[in-house]
DNA sequence: TCCTTAGTTCCACGAAAATCGAACAACTTA
DNA sequence: TAAGTTGTTCGATTTTCGTGGAACTAAGGA
């Protein structure tokens, strides 16, 4: 079985993580928004913000593993890693999604 | 339908509140203990912490809601309180139960 | 009553995180 | 090439949070 990953059991300390990326309304919104949209440029949020602050979230959602980003253009596309987190957590990223 | 307590739906306010309370190693595995064992005093985790700090732990996942207490004897049991957790985000509780 | 047990509250301190301006990089278009 | 667009990175500042000592409260038990 040729799998092209290591699916290693994530721990508790990264189920913090993934939990605590999500615990701040502003990402909470930018997740929400993904699920109903799909893939979506960083300013196109419609979040009343500094960039610099936007992009502190951005990265706080990617390195959790939650967001990836595929740039487009001059753009930068973000998307929700659906898969990856369902392999990582179970159950999880549907239990959230489904209270936005 | 004599309802016996309003059930307004919860904002994405104290659902990021709910999650932020879960993002913290200490907490979550607290919530982890009382999901296996149930009922459990304060001093029972086996947590090396000072008393103070503990309560304040305790204190975080409380006022999120997801545990409740009941005084007996001298000490207090902890619960998690999974029924009003599943009215107030229906499979919050059980999609990060299920990764502990 | 005195002592122990079990937690809470108060306060202060250090670490971490959010915010935001300014400078920078990459790509597009005029 | 120059200018505009999109987003990142780098400090600096402020806020929030976790930690823990000390004093306090409440409930048993000797």
């Amino acid at each position: 079985m040729p799998s092209r990953e290591k699916k290693r059991k994530a721990s508790e300390a990264e189920l913090a993580r993934v939990l605590y990326a999500l615990s701040d309304p502003i990402r909470l919104e930018i997740v929400r928004q993904l699920a109903r949209r799909g893939e979506t440029p960083c300013g196109g949020f419609g979040l009343d913000m500094p960039k610099s602050s936007l992009s502190h979230h951005f990265r706080v959602l990617r390195e959790a593993g939650i967001l990836g980003m595929r740039s487009e253009g001059t753009s930068i596309l973000n998307f929700l890693q659906i898969k990856e987190c369902e392999q990582r957590f179970p159950g999880l990223l549907p239990g959230i999604l489904g209270n936005l």
